[in-house]
DNA sequence: AGCACGCCGACT
DNA sequence: GTCGGCGTGCTC
């Protein structure tokens, strides 16, 4: 047997460390070693032993041999949290395809480095006087550095390190030279706050339905036989699954173990955090995008030394260091944000069920429309299904009514809305109720377009079509490039060209047309840049200080308005032609969301929804609020095509500078890892990405599809390793079971 | 981050 | 000359 070396990477919270080094596998550590493994290597000029982790094996040596180490050791194998992250990390990397780095980077909590700087202060032992005599002293003796240190301490007894290391430019060694003179002292200060204090009173327990009870109990008894499952809680928006979470949790963290209860990235629900910290106190916290890298860290010290016993957040509170997770609750469990959108593209409901493996602990889905995924495995006897039919808060469902709005333009109306539409916006606005207008505007944009010879104004890097916007620009929703609106078609001179269909902006001038004076509120993607504009409009409309609501997806999620009594779909059909096998599951879900918002209150609400194919089934069930109706077409469908989640699919990207090189590339890896399979693997392309061409790196994309998951890893595996012999400049990114095509 | 190396002014 | 401070760059 030959050399075998090891990529180490030793320290990912520097920048200058967080690369791999290689190291020589010493005989006896031949065959113990694999990606993931936590190894000790001697580091740096003094040999000085740290804690590594192997990212990568390979037999040639890419470093001057003679200056090449050894791997010392491998640590003491417990099972303690690190050992665990590591081994989740592994498992990312084999199941969606990344570099081992990038799997550690998602999964290891915030830099440590961070903490060292912030928390780290240089407190002063000595009088202002006697610095001052020692500055005079070191000015006499030309120390910069050290004076310029002591003029700061001389000002104030306690200076951050940060402050110290940047902006005074002292190096670490004046530090430690003044430490040993007794000048300063470094004090860390290891202060976990907890980002969320809400003061409230203990939240009175509700009693449980019989349904919810049913469900609680089967799961906390399968925890407690030590045989924990999945669970698939299917229950409309308020029939109570936020009580079972709750009450399952309280009875796993009464055990002694920790909950993680994830959420949609969008949608942290401010009253379900309520009813949280309510139940638990501050034995809970929240992860989210808000908190600084200090504060995540804070979390996640917290979380291994005990300190909190449930946490809520996205897909990345998967990898909260608790001991010993009790139970994973993925609220909203259909939801696209639980997939990744960088590499590892891992999905947060399977790996919720490898942390779960990991930690013996149970999973919870929960949703009102649940994944097509989740009901599948439900069906297939791998997860137990709980159904909540009533909803407890009240409220009927809306009444809900299809136009078809071909028949309106036959019958002579040309406006965006249909006329029992208009009929039921002036009866609203006439009693002083409010509505929502939805415009489904997944995966279309207003594009410009030249009705004489039919050509589309697109973004010269991107190319996707360009929108306009109010002032007669068009813009790039991708890079930002805008151009002003041409009068003349730029291809064949003509005149008619012009804006395709309604934006939100376009609906809102139509409906101040037909009702002068109306109050309306508009929200999309423009208008809520950040997170704050949104809670703004949000609350703006709560408190009525608008009669309509007009927006995108957004709009459907969480939030309860009361006062709302109609809901409009302006454009059901949009999202079925995105010309994804998703689409009639996503559109399904907005519908159903969208004419839900409706009649939440003690009103009775009414919903109208319009579109050009009203004999759909997406849009036939959603209106009936028919989940099993709908999936029964749909899984059908799926098994036809071959389409998750009967199948698997494997999505594979090339990003290349060149078309010809990403071209050719996706060629040749395309024919050398899904052909010859036969009749279990089907190839797909390779073909350009449907946007071809982001920022100038061109796109292409194949797919692979097949019935076993395992085939499509080694086609993964294969895959790397002939982009590891190739030595290609483009780089390759791998999505599993795509939430959409690329 | 920690450590060595090399430069530069001060001092016996 | 040597000593010590201080910036720079490297770590397989």
């Amino acid at each position: 047997m030959g050399e075998l070396y090891a990529d180490v990477i030793v320290d990912i919270t520097h920048e200058k460390l967080d690369r791999p080094f290689q190291y020589r596998v010493p005989e006896r550590l031949k065959g113990k070693l694999e990606i993931g493994t936590c190894v000790t290597v001697p580091f740096g000029n003094g040999n000085k032993p740290l804690q590594g982790y192997v990212v990568g094996l390979g037999e040639v040596c890419k470093f001057d041999p003679g200056r090449l180490k050894s791997i010392l050791d491998l640590p003491g194998k417990g099972v303690g949290v690190e050992e665990r992250m590591v081994a989740l990390a592994a498992w990312l990397r084999k199941n969606y395809g990344s570099t081992m780095i990038q799997a550690l980077k998602t999964v290891l909590p915030a830099k440590r480095s961070v903490r060292g700087l912030e928390h780290r202060t240089l407190e002063r032992l000595m009088t202002r006087e006697e610095v001052l005599s020692l500055l005079g002293e070191s000015q006499r003796k030309k120390q910069v550095a050290k004076a310029r240190l002591l003029r700061e301490l001389a000002d104030q007894p306690c200076i951050p390190c940060e402050w110290v290391t940047g902006r005074l430019g002292v190096s670490a060694q004046t530090v430690k030279s003044l430490e040993r003179a007794g000048v300063l002292r470094i004090v860390s200060r290891e202060q976990l706050r907890n980002p969320v204090r809400i003061e409230t009173a203990a939240e009175s327990k509700k009693e449980l339905s019989p349904a919810q009870r049913a469900a609680a109990d089967a799961v906390l008894s399968d925890i407690d036989a030590g045989r924990p499952g999945t669970y698939l809680l299917h229950g409309i928006t308020g029939s109570g699954k936020t009580e079972v979470y709750l009450e399952i949790i309280e009875n796993v963290v009464r055990r002694g173990r920790q909950a993680v209860v994830l959420i949609p990235e969008i949608a942290l629900t401010y009253q379900t955090l309520i009813r949280f910290y309510r139940r638990f106190g501050d034995r809970v916290s929240v992860m989210n995008s808000m908190l600084s890298p200090g504060e995540k860290y804070d979390q996640c010290q917290r979380a291994k030394q005990g300190g909190i016993d449930v946490i809520i957040g996205p897909r990345s509170a998967l990898f909260t260091p608790f001991p010993n997770i009790g139970v994973i609750v993925m609220d909203e469990e259909h939801e696209s944000s639980y997939k990744s959108e960088s590499a590892p593209k891992y999905h947060a409901r399977e790996t919720a069920l490898e942390v779960a493996r990991l930690h013996g602990a149970a999973v919870v889905l929960g949703s009102a429309t649940p994944s097509l995924e989740a009901y599948y495995r439900a069906e297939q006897g791998q997860y137990r299904l709980f159904t909540l039919k009533e909803r407890l808060t009240g409220g009927e469902l809306p009444k809900t009514e299809i136009v078809d709005m071909r028949r309106e333009l036959k019958e002579g109306n040309r406006s965006i809305f249909s006329r029992r539409l208009q009929e039921l916006l002036a009866d609203r606005l006439a009693k002083g109720e409010q509505s929502i207008l939805f415009l489904n505007r997944r995966g279309y944009a207003g594009f410009v377009s030249c009705r004489a010879c039919g050509h589309v104004m697109k973004c010269p890097h991107c190319d996707v079509s360009l929108s306009e916007h109010r002032g007669g620009k068009l813009l790039c929703h991708y890079c930002g490039y805008s151009e002003p609106k041409p009068s003349l078609c730029p291809k064949c001179g003509s005149k008619y060209i012009s804006g395709f269909r309604a934006g939100t902006q376009q609906i809102e001038e139509r409906l101040k047309e037909m009702f002068p004076g109306v109050r309306c509120l508009r929200m999309d993607g423009d208008t809520t840049r950040t997170k704050d504009s949104y809670q703004q409009i949000l609350s703006a409309f709560a408190n009525r200080e608008a009669d309509v609501l007009i927006g995108t997806q957004m709009i459907v999620k969480g939030h309860d308005f009361p006062r709302v009594t109609l809901v409009g779909v302006l454009a059901a059909d949009l999202s079925l032609s995105a010309g994804d096998y998703r689409a009639g599951e996503r559109t399904f879900q907005l519908l159903t969301q969208a004419v839900g918002r409706a009649g939440r209150g003690t009103l009775p609400g009414e919903a109208v929804i319009q579109t050009y194919q009203p004999e759909h089934y997406a849009v036939v069930h959603a209106a009936a609020q028919d989940y099993e109706g709908f999936y029964r077409e749909e899984i059908l469908y799926r098994e036809m095509m071959g389409y998750p989640p009967v199948s698997h699919m494997l999505a594979v990207q090339v990003f290349s500078g060149s078309e010809e090189g990403g071209a050719q590339l996706a060629k040749l890896l395309s024919h050398e890892t899904a052909a010859g399979w036969g009749r279990d693997v089907c190839l797909i392309g390779p073909a350009p990405a449907s946007i071809e061409k982001i920022n100038d790196i061109f796109r292409f994309v194949f797919y692979v599809k097949s019935a076993e998951y395992d085939t499509l890893i080694k086609i993964k595996d294969e895959a790397e390793r002939k982009l590891k012999e190739w030595q290609r400049p483009e780089s390759v990114q791998f999505d599993f079971d795509p939430m959409n095509i690329l």
